[in-house]
DNA sequence: ATTAGGTTCCGCCATA
DNA sequence: TCTATGGCGGAACCTA
């Protein structure tokens, strides 16, 4: 069994702590059994006050991170205050090791200070990105996305994107159905289209454009099988290719481009896990020009080829059907 | 495994 | 002046 370790200390911000907690921890073994071992691990002295003020304590200390298979650091009250040296060492064992190592919100600025991020990708939440760049540069700091994986090294825009990170992490572990059936039980859709773009300082109100790509969204997934690129996505449109790029950036957090080639992943995945249908006939209808192609990508982004991908994820018909409605 | 020919991305500048 | 669009071209990346 895969084991979780959250870690906290003083000032610990609640909504943070309480994702890994609630993914991890909570029992799903209804769902897949066994599911995660979670310990919630404090850095220093307990008990910890959080950030709201009331008292959480925990029988765990900083030795249960060298367990751990999965380090999360979720967010600090106060970024700017450095992280224990001993937390600091753990977190670069875990690292070392293989260790998934997490963080949520602005626990970047603690992997920061571990010196994990360095020369790697990573995002924090969008108002604190200048403060990050500022103390630590040589971080290949990203805005945008909800979260940026960087081989072992998971960092998570703000509060809640720390949620669609999570279950990522199921998804990796999982498989996406079981991500899916985790992120129904949270009322979560599985999946938030773009990143942080699109949550940054704007207003919500009622914007034609954004309002129009939503539709195109739609209109492209339904044609995923098709083989559509950007340019179909454009003349559908009516914008021009360029424009098309920026209004995506904006909107949507990512290129055109690469908002296709992971609709096309996730369609290949989703019916990898579901169906029965051969590699070839899976390829077709995600909308790869070859099973080669497909394989590529599988690789790249996933680590894995198609068929173990299927082997490792298929659902079992049997037991999977009864319970909740959904 | 290599490669040639696409496609996509994005900084930069001109224009509306 | 400010913002959105169109267009170019090089780099990076994909595909066959």
């Amino acid at each position: 069994m895969s084991t979780v370790a959250a870690v906290i200390d003083q000032g610990a911000l609640t909504f943070d702590l309480a994702i890994p907690c609630e993914v991890f921890g909570l029992d799903r073994s209804d769902i897949v059994d066994p599911w995660y071992e979670f310990r919630l691990v404090a850095a220093g002295e307990t008990p910890v006050r959080t950030q709201t003020g009331f008292l959480l304590d925990t029988e765990f200390g900083l030795e249960e991170l060298a367990r751990a298979d999965t380090v999360i650091v979720p967010g600090w009250a106060d970024p700017d205050q450095p992280p224990s040296d001993a937390l600091c060492a753990e977190l670069r064992d875990a690292c070392a090791r293989g260790a998934r190592v997490v963080s949520l919100c602005t626990g970047a600025f603690v992997l920061a200070a571990a010196g994990i991020l360095a020369g790697r990708r990573a995002t924090t939440h969008w108002m604190y990105v200048d403060r990050l760049a500022a103390r630590f540069p040589g971080i290949d700091l990203d805005p945008r996305p909800l979260y940026v994986v960087d081989e072992n090294v998971y960092t998570s825009a703000g509060t809640a994107a720390g949620i669609d990170l999570c279950l990522h992490l199921v998804a990796l572990d999982h498989g996406t159905e079981v991500a899916a059936t985790v992120a129904r039980r949270l009322v979560m859709p599985l999946h938030r289209d773009g990143g942080q773009a699109q949550y940054v300082d704007r207003p919500i109100a009622p914007d034609s454009a954004a309002d129009q790509l939503e539709s195109l969204l739609r209109w492209g997934r339904e044609r995923l099988g098709d083989g559509i690129g950007v340019a179909a996505l454009a003349r559908r449109a009516s914008l021009h290719p360029r424009t098309l790029h920026r209004h995506f950036l904006r909107y949507v957090g990512v290129p055109p481009g690469e908002w296709l080639a992971s609709e096309r992943l996730r369609l290949a995945q989703r019916l990898l896990e579901q169906t029965d249908r051969s590699i070839a006939s899976v390829a077709q209808r995600a909308g790869y020009a070859s099973t080669a192609t497909m394989r590529a990508q599988f690789s790249a982004r996933l680590g894995t080829s198609p068929a173990s991908y299927r082997r490792t994820f298929r659902a079992r018909p049997a037991s999977a059907a009864r319970g909740v409605a959904q």
